[in-house]
DNA sequence: ATACACCTTAGAGTCAACTCCAAGTCAATG
DNA sequence: CATTGACTTGGAGTTGACTCTAAGGTGTAT
């Protein structure tokens, strides 16, 4: 698979798959003889991998650790895991956080709604809420 | 309320704090006759705001484009409910990737957790993983 | 009234994560 | 075999969000 067709595939720019090739977000990707990337089943996995977690905000240096925990062989199992539950517990935290915008949202959004209804915006406590 | 008591309130510097103010992401906080900032609980609550959007992701534009609508009266009541609304729609976008990351997660942590303990480190469908 | 800690501004610097560029190579087509 | 478009590399540039620095003002305790 070509770098073009990855990058329709996972919506990310050919840049971008370069970019994580050569920090280390993900291993060598296999080439022609010619030198040209052809990304095979297990370059797009990891390609997936890395995208995924980087939406979820966690930082390159992280997957670039793995990928070099992962490089050193078998006996890097414990450390990868530890990684992936440091990861999780990260992940989880992050998202404590969009959870309580999103609280503040409905609430924010309900008293604009009446705002809009009546002309007149008002919070439940004094200056509680602009 | 002093700049330095803010920042220890919600864990933020004072650069930050300075910067949300210059920029527009709170509107000019309240200050002494010799011209130090003395947050007022109204303003407290304009920083509490910036933070909980800002560690949901939130561009710092987009709360620059809220207070511009607050500053610009009543008219604006239904703009910003709108800007909310599209704020919301972010966050809950944003939160789905997360939730995807804790899925693949979950996933490869429970098989690490069988590589810890039985030396082999096998995924379900061939090349599914890494 | 003089230290001293803390505050002010404008503007420059930093950092993560891309993103772009120049100069050149590869491969399919007329 | 020449054109065309996509690919390659190394390195420089950009962006968003801070973060720091220099030069100076404020306010309170001795």
């Amino acid at each position: 698979m070509t770098i073009k067709e990855v990058c329709r595939k996972f919506d990310v720019s050919a840049d971008t798959l370069r970019y994580y090739e050569r920090v280390g977000v993900i291993p060598e990707v296999h080439r022609t003889a010619g030198g040209i990337r052809d990304y095979s089943a297990e370059d797009l996995n990891w390609v997936a991998t890395a995208i995924c977690f980087r939406s979820a905000g966690m930082p390159i240096e992280l997957l670039i650790e793995y990928v070099k925990l992962f490089r050193e062989g078998d006996e890097t199992f414990g450390a990868r895991r530890d990684l992936l539950i440091e990861a999780k517990e990260r992940i989880l935290a992050e998202r404590k956080k969009y959870d309580d915008a999103l609280e503040k949202l409905e609430y924010k959004i309900s008293k604009y709604d009446e705002a809009v209804r009546t002309g007149v915006l008002k919070w439940d406590e004094e200056g509680s809420c602009k």
